[in-house]
DNA sequence: AAGTCAAGATTGTTCAACAAAAATATCTAT
DNA sequence: ATAGATATTTTTGTTGAACAATCTTGACTT
């Protein structure tokens, strides 16, 4: 399903495997990543590499010391409060300006569904997924190809933060209800209460994580 | 004032030179870049300067094409759309969401008395870099550090469309006033009416803007 | 004028080299 | 034994050359 990959150049192939990783949990916040290890890891050249690591380093995945190498960026307490102050501008906005119909909401129908699949199968990484999934279908309500791909890149910072947690299973699970409320506002039209409701998921989501942040550090 | 490149890494110092190159209209869009062509300008290898296309790539100044090189971004209509309804999101956001007192404004009053300053001595490029300078202090109102760094991204974007007009001259010159009535606003606590004035001051630019574009194309 | 095919040039990628900087190990002197 | 100074090793930063794959150009044919 996800081999489009070919004819790619290789500094974003690679970039997509680093980044994947990193989202995955193989790779730890705070780890350094030795050009040599990871080019021979991957079978290729430094330079590819090195095209490779700029892209994540852009994209606040990787941290670049001068002369010391790159790590795996360490998201802290002030990154997440970012993160969820623009996710609170993006899905909240977004929502308040969709309109009926809109294509993206039947994405976040197929998400909520997706992740209620992965909850009674006690999928935990599946119910991540969905989850993720129907964020970012909210902010394709704004119609906006820079919007959505700024959110992706900020989503997977998030993620990022996720693996610093110890048990991340029961982090999402409880937040599906509310995605499932806050589609039901937005298919019947009610647009500001959705993005009022999201609101509230947003403040709660955000002190579940830093406490459990908190806790973990 | 502007000698903060030492000690970066040569592909930031190089993308930083470039995008001056394409934010100053010294490269025009659709323009080839060749990588022997630009590498022996910079003096630097083609190695170093390939990092540098790929930031500015992700950027959305350059366009990548496979096995035949890059170019720089040639912006459409759509572009121009896209730009303003993530403008329209943010700087709206950013001004509903205010607060008394808070540095930014400061920024937006400096902006404010520079533009003023510039079209007095009908220093027309000034007026540009003041009344971005403007909109940029506007999005720190929303203190969020990602939201700030990807609306310079977008700034930069924008700036390139100018290349494509041909007397951007009197382009961002009737604008000053309504940046004076936002920031008035603004250093009133009036926020709400804040966005609304600048909600009509993007509506304003976009049309204008689309209109020279459509005209100069 | 349209199509074919052989140069010619450019990108994609790798490798090897070396200077500069940082990390590590070694050796004092107290 | 410990703190500090020095030498050694490892890594990064950057370059130049090389070669295959691909694209462009231009000559040649029909």
């Amino acid at each position: 399903m996800s081999e489009s990959a070919e004819g790619l150049p290789l500094a974003d192939r690679l970039a997509r495997e680093i980044r994947a990783m990193l989202i995955s949990g193989e790779l730890m916040p705070g780890e350094r990543l030795s050009e040599a290890a990871v080019s021979a890891r991957f079978a290729v050249s430094r330079n590819s590499l090195r095209e490779a690591f700029r892209l994540l380093t852009k994209d606040g995945l990787l941290r670049h010391e001068a002369n010391r190498g790159v790590f795996v960026a360490v998201p802290t307490m002030a990154t997440i409060i970012d993160i969820y102050r623009v996710r609170r501008m993006l899905e909240c906005a977004a929502l308040r300006q969709a309109w009926n119909g809109h294509p993206a909401i039947r994405a976040m129908r197929a998400a909520v569904e997706e992740a209620d699949r992965a909850r009674r199968g006690a999928d935990w990484p599946g119910i991540g997924n969905a989850n993720m999934a129907f964020h970012a279908a909210v902010v394709d309500l704004a119609d906006s190809a820079r919007l959505a791909e700024f959110y992706t890149r900020i989503a997977a910072e998030l993620r990022l933060a996720f693996g610093l947690l110890h048990d991340q299973e029961h982090l999402h699970a409880p937040f599906v209800d509310m995605n499932a409320s806050i589609l039901a506002l937005a298919e019947a039209g009610h647009f500001a209460e959705a993005a009022d409701e999201m609101s509230r998921y947003l403040d709660l989501s955000e002190r579940t994580l830093l406490k459990s942040l908190e806790q973990a550090g």
